[in-house]
DNA sequence: GTGAAAGCGCTAACAC
DNA sequence: GTGTTAGCGCTTTCAC
């Protein structure tokens, strides 16, 4: 037997197919009491609305897309990232009834935008939640603008009053960091920048700068090193870093992987963690606990924030301020005291 | 101005819609120059499909699912492993011009199966791809299997020619990996079995025991441990093994996320890795080579098994033959000849 | 409050 | 090879 339509059910209710439309998508104007007949009849045969007659009438989709950096693009991506926003989207998505597109993107790619823009009309995407690096980018956010459809910008690096955003507090809480790592006792602390692109990123070196101001440190591009978030680019800042003579006595990294980075060429150089060298990383992915010794780092709160922003898509009203979940630290195992 | 629709590309192209539509379809019964006519009207109006409509016209999506063990279930996922499954399937749907939904399920629900059919239905999924442990689990291979919809298994532990399905040789190459290991000296290598619901997992005790007997030594259960694939357990049941009187010289992990707790707890023991203890794991994930020191590990091909699976989809002849992409052995850091 | 009718933009079945 | 016609199962508009 077929799945019943809606003229099955409206038949089963004794009213017409709008009324029951009307009951499903819960709009006002029914009588309770025909409402109840209609919902009874639903739970009978078992309706379900087809989605794509749904989509082709309304021009929208229960689709909701979730568009990122995508990670084959890059040598030895940190998965985490990633499947915590899909996590935080898809638990958003199943209250909202709707389901998650994931759409990977190479923003370096010169076509980024007309794909993006295809692949958004084509699915009538009813949502999109951006993730950074992808949300700082004008040419990208412009193109998705162009379309018309909702969309939530993640980490945009500035929050802007004219569209949705849900970003963490990089900037404090790495300042925060920071004045823990100089409470310590800590004068040589060192900064392992991230990916340019990405702003986020980019304010979390603000951040280190706050807190060595706050603490009375004086602040020396000497023990500034730049990588491009990957835990091989982490390695390399690390090694230079630790050639200068003095070397840092602690060492805080942009993100995860780098820090890991960082533990692994301490190692190599037969340098303790944290004896000899603090490291601190930030995100807090799996990985900061599967390495040894264990990662002090910030926990970024991706899954929650990733929620918010599908909900934020399901959100008629327009009220467009930027929103903020604050980010916490993680103290572990590879910071300490400095030697002395 | 609104999107050309199928009727504007055929008054373009001087034809009717159903010429435009076999044209678009790729279907066959076209003459050459009426293709090219119609192919020029496409791309001169930037005509794409409304995926709605023929989505409702069809009775069938030109979506897939990937369905897979929810690893938010879980204490400390490791992403790798599903982030090369999505990449895999999202590379092969780009070709097909479908997309991709995601679907993790958590089948320690009750309700599992009742919800995974509403999803499919709904959706009208265009096939969908399962992963293991869940493509091993008669309960929701039924439930799929109920839908009509076309689906393929992602090692489900025991092809069967019923339906499509895609493997690698865990048997064979972890038989390798224990002879490797033997061929370095070793003679008492342990093994951490891993989550037992999954079967292709299951699968890798057996090549062990396969690569003992080749390599004539002697199968004992004492070195044997369990885990659940998690890295915790791996850090456990290495903790058991090492305590044996004699310890093993090297220890064989059923993925690497065990492998790298095995690592961990060695370092806490203070034994050297390779030095006194050799470490193998499985899967070769990001953390494999993010881990110090470097793991040995068997490479699952995971990307490629899901690009087949999702090419298998679009596959209109029934040729259910199960497939196997083979493993390769990743020789690293972590394993070395055997102490004296 | 409720219903009737007219599409949404395609594909399917069959005619030519 | 190509066109005609009739839906697919909903939402929308507007009448009552």
């Amino acid at each position: 037997m077929p799945r019943p339509t809606i003229f099955d059910v409206a038949k089963v209710a004794g009213v017409s197919i709008k009324t029951v439309s009307r009951v499903v998508n819960h709009e006002p104007n029914v009588r309770a009491s025909t409402r109840e007949r209609v919902e009874n009849a639903v739970a009978v045969l078992k309706y379900r609305p087809d989605q794509s007659a749904r989509n082709l009438a309304s021009h929208r989709s229960h689709l909701i897309g979730l568009v990122y950096d995508d990670p084959a693009a890059y040598e030895m991506p940190s998965g985490g990232y990633i499947l915590d926003l899909q996590q935080g989207a898809l638990e958003a998505c199943k209250s909202a009834l709707s389901e998650l597109l994931i759409h990977p993107c190479d923003f370096r790619k010169k076509n980024v935008s007309i794909e993006l823009k295809s692949f958004i009309e084509e699915t009538r995407l009813a949502g999109i939640i951006l993730a950074a690096p992808l949300s700082n980018m004008p040419k990208i956010v412009r193109a998705i603008k162009a379309t018309g459809t909702p969309f939530v910008r993640l980490s945009p690096g500035n929050g802007s009053a004219e569209q949705f955003s849900v970003s963490t507090n990089d900037r404090e809480v790495c300042a925060e960091m920071t004045r823990y790592l100089a409470e310590m006792g800590h004068r040589r602390i060192a900064f392992i920048a991230g990916n340019p692109d990405h702003k986020a990123v980019a304010n979390r070196l603000l951040g280190y700068k706050d807190g060595l101001q706050d603490s009375g440190l004086k602040y020396s591009e000497q023990l500034v090193a730049s990588g491009d978030n990957s835990f091989g680019s982490g390695f390399s800042a690390a090694e230079k870093l630790l050639a200068k003579r003095p070397p840092p006595t602690a060492i805080f990294a942009a993100n995860d992987d780098m820090a890991a980075g960082v533990i692994r060429a301490a190692n190599r150089l037969g340098i303790d963690v944290p004896g000899q060298l603090s490291v601190a990383g930030f995100d807090d992915i799996a990985l900061a606990r599967q390495i040894d010794p264990a990662l002090t780092t910030v926990r970024q709160p991706l899954v929650e924030m990733a929620q918010r922003a599908a909900q934020l898509l399901s959100q008629k009203n327009g009220d467009t301020k930027p929103e903020v979940i604050p980010a916490t630290i993680k103290i572990r195992e590879s910071t300490g005291p400095a030697p002395e």
